[in-house]
DNA sequence: TAACTATGTGAATATATAATCACATAGTAA
DNA sequence: TTACTATGTGATTATATATTCACATAGTTA
């Protein structure tokens, strides 16, 4: 049976996958990966309300996956760690996994 | 703005994340990290009833996180891809960085 | 000062996810 | 055959998450 530290731990990281889990949130990985941006711009790039990604941001920033810096009337957000582009190369290889499992299964129809 | 073909990755992606994103979920991961299981005895490692670790394995398998063979009554789970070591190695360092900065707000009190 | 802009948040709603219980099914063993 | 075991699923409920709109706040500019 799990422990309680080990369950803690599986709850931890349970909270950054989940920050991670979402597509808008993922579309703003992937463009703060070319630099930190302000909400107003990553707003538009990602074609979603203001205020909905202010959410999506500070579920991120909880998360300790982004940090941010004030700007005058801007603020701007920028990833906390590089280490996250491991995140997707992980995923990515599921991805293809899937992709080929699929390839066999039309051959085999 | 995002295009199509990008929205769509990052779904895929995040429902893959989605599928890892889950207490439960992680310590099912890290139990088959040891071997394949059967339901049952993951059921009994995690302390949950089988229905719902039931539901949490098909989750993974959707997303093709896991594969599984059955053998007599036994249906037995194992990992599909080792990446996903890759996957926990990216949360833990965030989760490392979070800590250290715990640290620094304490020492600055 | 007043008008403006970027950001974030409360409240409401919509949607997705998880957990539980009862039950169905399939294989096993007597 | 009957009784048993492991698994999965429908239906319900509980909980969590996402989205939107209206508005408050803080800094900016005229």
């Amino acid at each position: 049976m799990l422990n309680k530290s080990e369950q803690l731990l599986f709850e931890k990281q349970a909270e950054v996958a989940k920050a991670i889990a979402h597509p808008l949130r993922i579309a703003i990985v992937n463009f703060l990966k070319d630099g930190e941006q302000c909400v107003c711009d990553i707003a538009e790039h990602i074609g979603s309300e203001r205020s909905n990604v202010s959410r999506h941001l500070s579920v991120m920033v909880n998360a300790g996956l982004l940090e941010y810096r004030k700007e005058g009337l801007k603020v701007i957000y920028r990833l906390k760690c590089a280490c996250i582009v491991d995140f997707f190369s992980c995923v990515s290889r599921v991805l293809k996994e899937q992709a080929r499992d699929n390839e066999r299964l039309l051959k085999a129809l």
